[in-house]
DNA sequence: GTTCTAACA
DNA sequence: TGTTAGCA
């Protein structure tokens, strides 16, 4: 287990993202079709958004409220190839990460990924991904 | 109850 | 972008 798995591994659905992002579904949605995020799909169809997908959405809610319309932010993006994680040195692991030690950081980059909501909906959604 | 696609007073 | 309709 290691930075790029954990960042890219699909884990939430439309609604959790909704609340960590404070975007409408609809907006969402939007985006993706504009090729901003790569959601995968459960066998129902529905999305999962990783965190990685999560960063950017809030990326791009901050461009829009600084005024940059959708086809700026596209630009932007497809400049960059889509994928520029800053690669992950091999890290020397003697064992795998155990379930308890992948939920403590997955918890602490929900709480990064989710800063900018309101408190009571963090703590109300963190209770069904971990502990 | 939640998410999905498509479409528009 | 909002919102509604009809499904899965």
């Amino acid at each position: 287990m290691n930075d790029h798995v954990r960042r890219n591994t699909p884990l939430f659905p439309i609604g959790i993202v909704q609340k960590l992002t404070e975007l409408t579904p609809r907006q969402i949605r939007y985006y993706e079709e504009h090729g901003l995020v790569f959601p995968t799909r459960t066998e129902g169809n529905q999305r999962l958004f990783s965190f990685r997908d999560v960063d950017r959405l809030l990326e791009i809610k901050a461009m829009m409220e600084r005024g940059v319309n959708l086809s700026g932010i596209k630009e932007i993006y497809e400049l960059k190839t889509y994928s520029e994680e800053p690669k992950q040195p091999k890290a020397p692991r003697s064992h795998d990460m155990t379930d308890r030690e992948l939920r403590k950081h997955l918890r602490k980059e929900v709480m990064m990924a989710g800063k900018y909501s309101r408190p009571s909906m963090i703590q109300g959604q963190l209770s069904r991904f971990f502990d």
